[in-house]
RNA sequence: CGCGGAGUGGAGCAGUCCGGUAGCUCGUCGGGCUCAUAACCCGAAGGUCGUAGGUUCAAAUCCUGCCUCCGCAACCA
């Protein structure tokens, strides 16, 4: 039996710094789905979320000085407005710091543990201690850690490992039976070649490194893998774990798990195995969907190109962002962002064709029969073209929805929107208002283009909710009846009473919006660097008396030699020499300096500092050191006798 | 030889599975119209479909080599 629910889901965003305009792409998407299965009389589950632990956020927390919880529910706050902002009809909203969900997780490590598909097991691995990875023997290049070309150490962790490789033959079975599990298909043949033919490896399900996320329930010095955390959640929030699990019984499995490309690969070979570890079925569908570009390359934080979703919103309407998000990026691959072609698909689509056949529409109405289309019409073997193609439209629309071609579902749209433009050009209304005895044609005329004006506001309904509402409101159509997609066949809605007001879509003078954009940019960065160099000089001290200056003791000292402190990462300790004597110092510079680069050395040395601990090892003093934040330099003065002093 | 994708008028894409008049959007140029947001409608120019071979009556499409660009490779949607 078909049943009529549909659950569908977007990833749950990393909440490590405010969302761009790649985030927003996906959940829109998600959106307009989540809101035509709506229309078209589905019990909808829509879920997002937020995927909160993890060692970045436990770091960036730290970094800001704050805890990771309070660091979170501060850029929460900002993704549940960010989704307001842009109208996002999600039913439920799940952060992995929700108790429930936790409870949820260890419930499920709980079960998989005990049915032996969790083991505990020394990890082996190369340890790349900057970057914080492992790598294993075949990641590393040329020996060193693949992301920053610096030597690894080996290494041995005890941890958690998931049995992967158990249900390797299960899966691929799986995937054999449902060619339509994974879209497009080359993701899943990318999976196939490089994850699941050569042999899954059991994957490492436990950190012990940071403490932030779940505690592994038999093993409370482990916290659970950011994955196995983040995945449960589409389970979790449908309440499987709680007491009550009438809403997962309800929805699950999912329909679809709308995800980046990036992802494709947790939620088609991790996932599903969980799953069938925990004896559940397995989600329907997995979409991977492309990226949306910035020109001239990928969206990233550290690029500084991100595009705020915000800014664009508040300066060119929630639903031009919307529709450019839904038709720029064709199906499964990339789409490139750019504030021209933004502009012009504004300009185009929605000004030119959509706004301006409501405003002419309207106008004419109202112009030739004070608003009210008489009911006293004439049909037209012209008008059948127009008819026809509405009904070819909605039913193309509906195929490329269930395709998830969303660019395409609203160029069917577009396509009847094209034709009511050229009908007017056919019919010519305003020559038929010269001819008294062609008003009936004329009323006929004006109808007809309400009639594919209301179609097309409902097919825009799920894309731009508030343009098909003003559509609505400017056509005089109230009745929910002649909203929904049942209205969707011509001639629904009798009669029209219409009513003109403002533009859709304002037309954009897309050169000279270009070019204050470039002079905003150009003031911001301007300022902002401003900002960072007055940020980055520290404020000079206090004035002090030339006697307090000649009271610190500085001396030549020669560097004898020097080795790293053990369990330290930044220290250095040195035994020097000062003429009359030899002192230990301990210096923190061992991310700038090898010890054989600083044995033979002379550096400038404080005489008369008091001994201090650090790390266990006593420093007698102190070394002179340049350092802007980055980087670090000792202060040389190589040729000068051991014990001459300083001033 | 790690795996995979892409190269089509000025720009962005469809077409390739299943060979048979090369299509769409934007831009450019010309015309029409005047209801409308200088919008709309019609028409035109512009492509040896990355490259070199092969198969075929016929290749953007199938096969092979090469060139170029781009993704993925276990924490960026």
């Amino acid at each position: 039996m078909e049943s009529n629910k549909f659950y569908i889901t977007t990833p749950i965003y990393y909440p490590s710094d405010k969302l761009h305009i790649g985030h927003a792409y996906c959940t829109v998407s998600t959106d307009m789905m989540a809101r035509y299965k709506r229309m078209r009389g589905f019990d909808v589950m829509f879920l997002t979320g937020t995927d909160e632990h993890g060692q970045k956020i436990a770091r960036i927390a730290e970094e800001k000085g704050v805890t990771p919880q309070e660091y979170v529910d501060k850029i929460v706050a900002g993704v549940r407005d960010l989704w307001k902002l842009l109208n996002i009809s999600n039913d439920r909203f799940i952060r992995t710091t929700d108790e429930q969900h936790k409870k949820a997780v260890q419930k499920i490590f709980q079960k998989l543990y005990d049915k032996g598909d969790i083991y505990k097991s020394t990890y082996e691995g190369w340890y790349c201690t900057p970057c914080e990875s492992f790598w294993t023997d075949h990641q590393l290049v040329d020996g060193k850690c693949p992301d920053c070309g610096r030597p690894v150490e080996l290494s041995h962790e005890e941890n958690y490992f998931f049995r992967l490789s158990k249900y390797q033959d299960r899966l691929v079975e799986y995937f054999e039976q449902n060619p339509e599990f994974c879209a497009p298909k080359s993701r899943l043949n990318e999976m196939m070649n490089n994850f699941i033919k050569p042999g899954l490896d059991d994957l490492c399900i436990s950190r012990t490194t940071f403490d932030w996320g779940v505690k592994v329930p038999v093993d409370e010095k482990h916290v659970v893998y950011v994955w196995l955390d983040a995945l449960s959640n589409y389970i979790t929030a449908m309440g499987y774990g709680s007491d009550d699990e009438s809403d997962f019984n309800k929805y699950w499995p999912a329909d679809i798990h709308m995800v980046g490309k990036e992802i494709v690969r947790f939620h088609t070979i991790i996932w599903p195995i969980m799953l069938m570890a925990l004896d559940l079925p397995l989600p329907k569908k997995v979409f991977g969907h492309g990226w949306l570009l910035l020109e001239g390359g990928k969206m990233s934080k550290s690029k500084g190109n991100v595009v705020d979703p915000v800014v664009l919103c508040e300066k060119y309407s929630v639903d031009a962002i919307r529709y450019f998000l839904l038709r720029e990026v064709p199906f499964g691959s990339d789409g490139v962002f750019s504030n021209e072609s933004l502009f012009n698909r504004i300009n185009s689509d929605l000004a030119n064709d959509l706004g301006n056949l409501l405003s002419r529409s309207v106008a004419m109405t109202e112009k030739y029969f004070e608003g009210k289309v008489p009911e006293n019409r004439e049909a037209d073997a012209l008008d059948n073209e127009l008819i026809d193609l509405a009904k070819e439209v909605v039913a193309k629309y509906e195929e490329n929805m269930e395709n998830l071609l969303f660019p395409n579902a609203l160029t069917e749209a577009w396509r009847l929107i094209s034709r009511a433009n050229k009908y007017i050009d056919e019919t010519m209304p305003w020559a038929l208002i010269k001819d008294e005895a062609k008003h009936a044609r004329l009323a006929q005329v004006l109808y007809n283009l309400c009639e594919a004006l209301r179609i097309a506001a409902v097919l825009i309904t799920p894309a731009m909710p508030d343009t098909a509402e003003r559509m609505f409101e400017q056509l005089g159509v109230s009745d929910a009846n002649l909203k929904n997609w049942e209205s969707l066949t011509w001639g629904a809605c009798k009669e029209y009473a219409v009513k003109k007001g403002e533009a859709l879509f304002p037309r954009i003078d897309i050169k000279a919006e270009l070019e204050k954009l470039e002079k905003e940019a150009e003031e911001r960065e301007a300022a902002a660097a401003k900002a960072a160099k007055a940020a980055e000089v520290e404020p000079f001290k206090d004035e002090i008396k030339f006697d307090d200056f000649m009271n610190v003791d500085l001396r030549v000292a020669k560097v004898l030699s020097c080795e790293p402190v053990p369990k330290s990462k930044k220290l250095l300790k040195m035994q020097v020499d000062l003429g009359s004597e030899t002192r230990q110092v301990v210096s923190g510079i061992a991310q700038w300096y090898k010890p054989e680069d600083m044995i033979g050395k002379s550096v400038i040395f404080v005489a008369n500092l008091a001994p201090a601990k650090l790390c266990g090892v006593e420093s007698q003093g102190m070394i002179l050191a340049a350092d802007d934040g980055d980087d670090a330099k000792v202060l040389f003065v190589d040729g000068l006798a051991p014990g001459s002093t300083i001033r």
